[in-house]
DNA sequence: AACGCGGGGTA
DNA sequence: TACCCAGCGTT
């Protein structure tokens, strides 16, 4: 049974959380920390904006060396509206959900043309750009502009489930449980307070591990009653992966190797590839390669598991003397020597190290 | 509301 | 192997 929503500690929950942040909080490249040793002042929305879109289904540990490389190359949001949408494409391979690179690439522009460079101060008008969902437009809000917003993310949904003993599954549950962080988001420090909520959830009340007797939230917790807290909260059965295979194609001629830009909308969308036989989650490769060739099999299928599907795609290898560029008007004829740098999603990254032995 | 969309870390 | 992760946009 539930704690209803006017629980007795929803004022003691936000201040015990925030005395724990002023020690625990996890020291990240994006982030200013409240702690003296290191406050640098407010954080700049750009870096806030961009690990927030990075880190969308995405692991920390996935994030910074990404976050770094971007930063780098683009300090502010001019820069990057101003990139070549190759180059940005190509620097994110490798981080998946590409779609996010291309939103990055709009909302950059977006925030140019129409805000003067600065990016909104509020949730309503970060939800109208490209790529922020009502997440992402809180969080960017609360940490990046100290505004009052309820953020909610995967971390805060377990927390939030356990601390009242939520145990509807989700994602039925995700209105309840909003209602619920609402009642515990307090009206003052809100970017600190949405970080230690993140931080709880990735440091102590983890998914599968949850360490109660360091939480500073022990005392107000449901879950830390049960058996086992790990239990909330529930989630709906996952349907099964498909098992898919298909054929990708590598066209050598002259030191240099056919590529092609994917369609922008799909899977590994505007990303750099090696051409393929139309394999994609409802269906196998026709086996048909992109020209005629002596095409060879090389190897045993490069194994790769999507979302929602797994994928066998076996590695053809053509390496004809010569090669007449008009017969594939649309590829790319890529140094073989400088491939790194092509900017290949995973799943070819890996093929190509296939070929390479 | 359900689905499509990557990839790496972890137990 | 299976599950998880600072979700969003489309249908």
């Amino acid at each position: 049974m539930p704690v209803e929503p006017d629980f007795p500690d929803t004022d003691k929950i936000p201040r015990a959380l925030l005395a724990w942040y002023e020690s625990h909080a996890r020291d990240l490249p994006w982030r200013k920390l409240p702690n003296a040793l290191k406050s640098e002042g407010a954080p700049d929305p750009y870096h806030v904006w961009l690990s927030e879109i990075m880190l969308q289904q995405t692991t920390v540990a996935a994030v910074k060396p990404y976050f770094a490389e971007f930063t780098r190359r683009w300090p502010d949001v001019q820069a990057l509206a101003a990139a070549d949408e190759a180059d940005v494409l190509a620097a994110w391979a490798g981080l998946g959900y590409y779609a996010r690179a291309r939103n990055l690439i709009a909302c950059a522009k977006v925030v140019m043309s129409e805000h003067d460079g600065r990016f909104p101060d509020n949730e309503t008008e970060l939800l109208k750009l490209p790529g922020i969902g009502a997440y992402t437009a809180a969080a960017i809000a609360a940490i990046g502009f100290d505004q009052h917003a309820v953020v909610v993310d995967a971390n805060v949904e377990r927390v939030v489930a356990r601390l009242f003993g939520i145990d509807a599954p989700l994602p039925g549950s995700r209105s309840t449980i909003r209602e619920y962080a609402e009642q515990i988001t307090p009206h003052f420090r809100a970017g600190d307070f949405a970080q230690a909520m993140m931080d709880l959830g990735a440091t102590l009340c983890r998914a599968r591990d949850a360490k109660c007797l360091l939480c500073p939230l022990s005392d107000h917790c449901a879950a830390r009653n049960l058996a086992d807290p790990t239990r909330i909260p529930v989630k709906a059965p996952k349907k099964a992966k498909p098992q898919r295979i298909g054929h990708a194609y590598w066209l050598e001629a002259q030191g240099h190797v056919a590529l092609v830009e994917r369609p922008a909308k799909g899977m590994l969308g505007g990303m750099r590839a090696l051409p393929d036989d139309g394999w994609r989650a409802g269906a196998d490769g026709d086996g048909i390669a992109p020209a005629e060739a002596e095409w060879e099999n090389r190897g045993e299928p490069v194994a790769h598991v999507f979302t929602h599907f797994s994928l066998q795609l076996q590695l053809m290898v053509a390496t004809p003397g010569s090669f007449d560029p008009d017969a594939l008007p649309d590829v790319q004829w890529w140094p073989v020597d400088n491939l790194d740098n092509a900017g290949l999603p995973t799943l070819f990254a890996k093929v190509a190290r296939r070929k390479m032995g």
